[in-house]
DNA sequence: GATGAATGAGGGTTCATTCAT
DNA sequence: TATGAATGAACCCTCATTCAT
């Protein structure tokens, strides 16, 4: 009993500071985080990352791997239970719309990512996300040889999907701090995520889709 | 003779300045450039910067200012120029490419604000954005009032042309950062511009008609 | 039985971190050595140091009064044998070369104390000099009385006597750092401690030695 | 005259760093120093000194380079005036003295140094050192190869001379340190440089010099 | 008796910014 | 107009030390 319960006390420790990382990094970027502003909001001394996880980039590397490499493991699991490209193309999206829920601080991350070259993801990271995309090139190249699909580059899709939900996801915080924004802008948030995903889904399927 | 050669000069200097704090912004984001860094390479003395612009903020606006403020500015008139909500939407697709085209460094820029929920937009900069997504919305609405159109979410257009055509061009430094990326990665690139535009062009019409 | 291989292991130990203490002590000094670096090196867990020795202050103490103290011990004891001042100054650049050579650390350590102006000499250890100091006075003056001396400072005595064994025996470190010294350095080495002894002990005697 | 006075007041900013980095790399040694102290005892920003001189290693280098570089220009000089190797012994011990009275904190630093094996010392600075070792190394042959001084490692010797020197000139603050110190020590200091060099070189001298 | 976890207090270094000239 | 010098405020990271078990 006890002995467990000191192990629990260290898994919620690093428990708190693998999430309040994922959302600072999620906030600042890699280079605008402060490890001083990670240790106060997890409520941990700033030694106790340190001694944990390791220094900065080790943490960076630890939050975008856990998530990253989960996902890499559930779009895989997934996608072999569709029977057909379009199938395996609507679980993409799906998969990818539930990760995001799941960990709604971590895609930020991933498009500042994108944004800047890939410049601070760590081999860990590339590597999962290499995956991923591995997996979307099969559905897409499979979609194409059966004469279903137009020839279509995977990246494309996969920040089509990736950067319309989190955008939509993020439109919250971008009207917060942009309170002028014209009206229109208040029609597009789109709460029932059931929705978005279908949007999505549908534009990339018809989008990809052969004229017959 | 004299004062225009000394006027010449100056315009001279801000225009490195301004050139050299995109690069720089691009590569490394607002938090992570250095001030220090981008009056070096733009051999000029840090506080030359200060002098003629003002302090990092008010450089990262101007930047992003004199980009997009041109961008809207064109894509207004041309868009104008387009009889029907299809061709809005190409002309708008294609005055995206052409902007990304011309100034290689800001999309980046942009991708991480979007990221970020744009924490660091600048307010002018906000509004310029804030132009070209309502022209958008226009086109899409009036497709969509005409029944050509599904209702689709302009944010979420935006994203994926923008993201896609950023991504695309951003390719190069990021297989340069990864080169264990795996081999269909080499495929990706799309060297022709005009191939670029047409699969994006030809997914979003596709992605948003409505089937009749 | 059980009880005794536990105080073996114990003092196992104890004598593991004390030789490990000496060691990094004398590489790095007392503000360079790190605590946890002796404890890695000594393969204890670090708070065991504080557990059995106290403090990093402490440890030093401990590491250089264990040394000192019996070194005093030694000299006092092989003097006293002496019959003559000049026999009791060999006896006494005799001993301090046996304890360099059995102690190769403790000397680096010594030869720091003293160019700091013995700034973290701990109490005990500072007492111990002084014993060792006062048995070199005592030798020399007694010389002097004889006429067989000049009036020489005991401490520039034993610092010539100490300085010069340490840095010899030091040397190859010293030579291994310094790959560029001239060639001349090379000749510098002197392996055979005995030669080393007789020519400390020639300079130091005919210096010292009143002329008839 | 004000463009003047601009360069002056740099040059008695960076003399005021220099200068009391000095001092308390001599008390406290490399490891043992703090930036902080240094820059609040210059009255300076700490970033001044980043800013003119470089991190704390780039200091240490620059401070022990100004002194014996200037040291080993000196001896040079003067050893070339001296007739023969007595004269230039006697030379060579006398520059060492006035080195270190005009320097009274360098050479606490060069003795922590050789206790741990120059495993600070910077590449030019040990070539300063190695500069000197040479002059004395060659006067030492000289006298050799002349019948008039036995074969004598020139290490040993200029352990010797710097030693005693530097612990004697630190001896006021060893003994502030150690109080409880024995009655005799009190006599030791030698208030009289010109009695020090004396007897230093008369121990060195007789030392070295082969009976005929 | 022994240790993994945790921390307070710095330590060296960097950075955006200002100022005197 | 333009700049070298200087700085306050952080920032990342480390270290000696303690404590609960």
């Amino acid at each position: 009993m006890k002995s467990q319960s000191l192990l629990e006390k260290k898994e919620e420790t690093l428990r708190r500071i693998l999430e309040t990382a994922r959302e600072i990094f999620a906030e600042d970027g890699f280079a605008g985080a402060r490890v001083d502003k990670i240790a106060r909001r997890a409520r941990v001394n700033k030694a106790t990352i340190y001694y944990h996880i390791g220094d900065k980039e080790a943490l960076y590397a630890r939050v975008l791997h856990d998530v990253f490499n989960e996902a890499a493991r559930r779009i895989s699991e997934n996608m072999h239970l569709a029977q057909n490209p379009e199938e395996k193309l609507k679980t993409y999206v799906r998969n990818i719309a539930q990760t995001v829920g799941e960990h709604p601080h971590v895609p930020s991350i991933i498009m500042r990512e994108l944004g800047s070259g890939a410049r601070n993801i760590p081999d860990v990271v590339a590597n999962d996300l290499a995956r991923i995309l591995g997996m979307l090139n099969e559905a897409l190249r499979e979609g194409a040889a059966q004469g279903a699909f137009i020839e279509a580059n995977p990246l494309i899709i996969h920040i089509m999907v990736v950067g319309s939900i989190i955008t939509v996801r993020n439109l919250n915080s971008i009207k917060a701090k942009n309170p002028d924004f014209p009206e229109f802008f208040n029609d597009l948030a789109m709460d029932d995520t059931e929705d978005l995903i279908k949007l999505v889904e549908r534009i990339i399927l018809q989008g990809v889709k052969r004229e017959r």
